[in-house]
DNA sequence: GCCGTTTTCGGCCCGACTGTTTTCAGTCG
């Protein structure tokens, strides 16, 4: 963990501890101040390096007191406020606040009268019964409790989008199919498409609420009914719980914009709401008690005097007061994109051949694609020597005169030593039009050796992207540091690209990073870098990432057509 | 604890659902 994300965790914790003292408000700050650092591109201690306890209040969200909080963990390695509030509830509040039905009132609760401290504790009190002799829980709860134990066991983590909205898609098109349920919309962090889902939102219009909560609650992957009302029910769909709620025509716009979020974005937006005399809620816009708005999101925002924002844009970062300004960007879309520039066959690791992925480029719509395969030291086995590259190239020649209309460029995807060097010598680059490379060992070096690392490889001549560049795989390592000033200035400089990897483990660089990248006036590559044929259709996730990055079709590599890119590439 | 186009005090979202109650507290989103 960096120092950064260390003071987020600790921020985060603050505030939970707070709220089960029954502190009010002073929580909300912390996790506020907490989401804002988070979603910054710069790390706190560089922040605080250039511009002290000052530069640090600039960040929203974050004033005298937090800052303070930071300035003593930079320094110290401690927060005093931190140490005294563990001192005082000795309790692993946030594993026990994964627990479905755990709030702050019975996390106080149960520390105080039976002294549970973790899950473990929480477990065997609820098997030997002594939770339901406590006021205001029964049998009921308790049975409750221990079915969200198991739960959150399995289920601690967010999921990736690539998992969440796949099995959204798959609901929404089951409650379509029904005669009765007339609208069905995702809304959610899915509809935002941030790279991690904690839960599915679906919003639907039905002729019969109760007919359409029945069907609902009783789909064939459901493993439990959390909830189950009029309007609204939870259930735990595979491996995730699904917020499901009906809705009246006229409130669906407004209901449609409260549950697409984010709370932050709501948050800015109602305050416009009330500035104007009105009152924002998810069933509608009003200006005393009549409804002025509500069927549609762009009639709400449209009365706020705001361009109706993209889901993806709604973090709070700037897109209200674009929005208000009218100046919001036109995003890039997946048909703006012209092809796909990172991607491997049969050659190094993966199950299609060249005729084959150029083929299902092709049928996507895509004017040209690089087939980039692995250079690298494991490439004895399965990368591109100098032999195997020659028949590649032959190969790529005769898949360019088969296939009318579409161009099959040559490209690889090199490995960059640890010291900077490309594995490949010259005699080999030259051979390529297009030279992608990347870091897939020696991740553990510091910020300092991976920034110089990668401004050693920028340096190659032959080099034009640079392929998910923190290595980061969500949820399961947290990728290299770079100091990326300087990484941006060195990309500028040496005309090199940066790539947002598509997968859904990588999307490197992030929404943060990519809208950092952008502002320096990088051109960003979007690329699959699929290893089959039906992985070429992960470019949807990429390009959300783009988007949530404020990317426009001019900031993304691959959007312009084929002459203009190897105009723009060096070779 | 933070913030300011009601600015140095007084706001900071609030309604649905559940399980416990007997009119409501706690949790969630």
């Amino acid at each position: 963990m960096t120092i950064t994300q260390e003071i987020v965790a600790i921020l985060y914790r603050i505030s939970e501890m707070l709220e089960i003292k029954g502190i009010q408000w002073e929580p909300i700050a912390y996790s506020k101040a907490a989401r804002n650092i988070e979603s910054l591109s710069e790390n706190l201690a560089d922040i605080y390096k250039r511009g002290g306890i000052k530069a640090l209040m600039e960040i929203p969200g974050i004033g005298k007191g937090i800052a303070g909080n930071i300035e003593e963990y930079i320094k110290t390695g401690k927060i005093k406020k931190y140490d005294e509030l563990k001192k005082s509830i000795p309790v692993d509040i946030e594993s026990l606040n994964t627990v479905e039905g755990l709030g702050p009132k019975k996390i106080m609760l149960l520390y105080k009268k039976l002294k549970i401290r973790n899950l473990a504790d929480l477990q065997k009190a609820a098997q030997q019964g002594k939770l339901r002799k406590l006021p205001g829980i029964r049998e009921k709860t308790e049975e409750n409790i221990l079915k969200a134990i198991e739960f959150s066991k399995k289920s601690s983590e967010r999921k990736l989008l690539g998992y969440a909205l796949p099995l959204a898609r798959e609901i929404q098109a089951l409650l379509r199919k029904q005669p009765y349920i007339h609208r069905v919309e995702i809304a959610g962090s899915t509809a935002r498409r941030k790279e991690t889902i904690g839960d599915i939102d679906i919003l639907i219009t039905t002729s019969s609420p109760q007919k359409a909560m029945d069907f609902f609650t009783s789909l064939p992957e459901i493993k439990r009914v959390i909830a189950k009302g009029a309007t609204k029910s939870t259930v735990v769909y595979e491996d995730m719980q699904v917020d499901c709620r009906v809705l009246h025509p006229e409130e669906f716009g407004s209901a449609l914009q409260y549950f697409i979020g984010s709370k932050d974005h709501n948050v800015a937006v109602r305050r416009i709401a009330i500035s104007k005399g009105y009152k924002l809620s998810e069933y509608g816009l009003f200006k005393g008690t009549k409804r002025i708005a509500g069927k549609t999101e762009d009639e709400i925002y449209q009365k706020l005097g705001m361009q109706w924002p993209p889901p993806e844009l709604r973090e709070n970062h700037g897109e209200v007061e674009a929005a208000l300004k009218h100046s919001l960007p036109k995003l890039v879309e997946l048909k703006d994109i012209q092809g796909d520039l990172h991607m491997h066959t049969t050659y190094s690791d993966a199950k299609n051949t060249v005729e084959e992925m150029a083929s299902a480029c092709k049928a996507l719509g895509y004017s040209y694609c690089a087939i980039t395969d692995h250079v690298s030291p494991m490439g004895i086995a399965y990368g591109l020597t100098m032999e195997k590259l020659k028949k590649q190239r032959k190969e790529i020649d005769a898949v360019n005169k088969k296939l009318s209309d579409f161009t099959v460029l040559h490209g690889a995807e090199v490995d960059i030593k640890l010291n900077g060097e490309l594995f490949a010598k010259e005699k080999m680059l030259k051979e390529f039009d297009i030279v992608l490379a990347s870091i897939h060992q020696g991740m553990q070096r510091t910020k300092e050796e991976q920034t110089k690392r990668m401004l050693k490889a920028m340096d190659n001549k032959y080099l034009n992207i640079i392929c998910h560049p923190t290595g980061r795989k969500i949820n399961k390592r947290p990728g290299y540091e770079l100091d990326f000033e300087k990484v941006f200035n060195a990309a500028k400089e040496n005309n090199v690209f940066l790539e947002t990897n598509s997968q859904h483990i990588r999307l490197d660089l992030s929404d943060v990073n990519a809208r950092a990248a952008k502002d320096s006036g990088i051109l960003i590559s979007v690329n699959t870098d699929a290893h089959a044929v039906d992985q070429l259709d992960s470019m949807e996730y990429g390009i959300s990432t783009v988007r949530r990055a404020w990317c426009t079709k001019k900031d993304i590599l691959n959007a312009l057509p084929l002459n203009e890119l190897l105009r723009r590439i060096k070779r």
